[in-house]
DNA sequence: TTTTGACCCTTGAAATAAAAAAGTCAAAAA
DNA sequence: TTTTTGACTTTTTTATTTCAAGGGTCAAAA
């Protein structure tokens, strides 16, 4: 049904929006409700349960992710280059979504429940297979040196996400990090898959 | 007073053998004082504070630890060879100290007091500054290109760094992490390593 | 088929009580 | 005089209780 679709959507990116700002678990089933104007057994009627609605809540939120990488996959030539563009992605994604917490190698607290965390793993794992999809080609172009793709996309990915899960800890702790922490972190991450692709030719 | 550094030293040792075990916040005063077979009170009349006692424990890791790294600097030639071996030995501290929670970029709620952890902070500024030498080091030499040799050993630890916090929070949540977590860990730190050193030629 | 007001039950935050640990001191021992 | 201690006080942590808030249901209405 197209229309209980489009409801669908609409529901999810009312908790998007709420997600934002105050984090999952402090988003309540009745503040969705009331900010789309409905009551909050119809939320119920197209969710079986929270957790459906953050788990279509993530889904969306990769499927976006995915559609921009792979559409900037298309235009880029050079894995360096593409690997720059995509830590640029992927940032833009980390700050917006900050509260969601889903950045950082595995999931934090947030995501409360065994098949949240799962279906988030799946989405980390496809940014990985990905990810090694472009070393390996970068590998038969001759762009850089034989070597295991996947494990290769690995180490890659953790060296990354170690980095901004450093920054966090790192600076002050408030609820969010500040733009200048960002930025460090950003360019620390800029700097590292520069020094990585050139250290894997 | 040389007896009375001896007995801040035998109390320094008692502790760390407790704190391998239980963590800091977990062992207390009393705990240490039983252990050395003397009362509380004389535990106070060489540390005015646990947070000193403490204070005491971290100089001695630390200390311990530069003057192993310092001494297989001496004996290697090339930076990739120092590093690997920085390496092996960062991550045998690791292992053994893992309880105290002195790793992962910056200090956890192990070091409660502001006093505590700005003093971790100074060691791994030091270990930084070493680091800092080593690159600049091989900048002289030409082993590796010309760049910035502070930034570059920044960019470097947080690597590892954000490696081993990312291995830590990925596997299972037990109080300690499994042999083979260790060595997953210590496996991509060196492959992170080799790479690295080569993206600097 | 979709929406809702009224309801139930579980969970989590706030408040409080109890326990444990940090830290002190006067006096004894070395 | 320096070092050690038993007995004590104060602070911090942990456990327990209470209670409101939030997740989830259902019969009835739109």
């Amino acid at each position: 049904m197209v229309e209980t679709d489009k409801k669908r959507d609409t529901i999810i990116e009312g908790a998007i929006k709420r997600f934002i700002h105050y984090g999952i678990n402090k988003t309540t089933m009745n503040e969705i409700a009331e900010d789309l104007s409905v009551s909050k057994p119809s939320l119920y009627y197209y969710f079986p349960d929270k957790n459906s609605l953050v788990l279509g809540v993530i889904d969306k939120i990769f499927s976006d992710y995915f559609e921009l990488i792979e559409k900037e996959n298309a235009a880029i030539v050079l894995l360096g280059d593409k690997l720059l563009s995509f830590i640029e992605i992927g940032h833009r994604f980390f700050q917006k979504y900050y509260m969601l917490h889903l950045s950082g190698g595995s999931p934090d607290s947030s995501l409360n429940s065994e098949e949240l965390r799962s279906h988030f793993m799946k989405m980390k794992e496809k940014n990985k297979q990905f990810h090694a999809g472009l070393f390996q080609e970068a590998i038969n172009n001759g762009e850089i040196a034989e070597a295991d793709a996947e494990k290769t996309a690995d180490l890659y990915l953790d060296s990354l996400a170690g980095i901004s899960s450093l920054c966090i800890l790192h600076g002050n702790k408030e609820l969010f990090p500040s733009k200048k922490e960002f930025k460090t972190m950003l360019e620390k991450q800029i700097n590292l898959s520069r020094i990585f692709v050139k250290g894997l030719k």
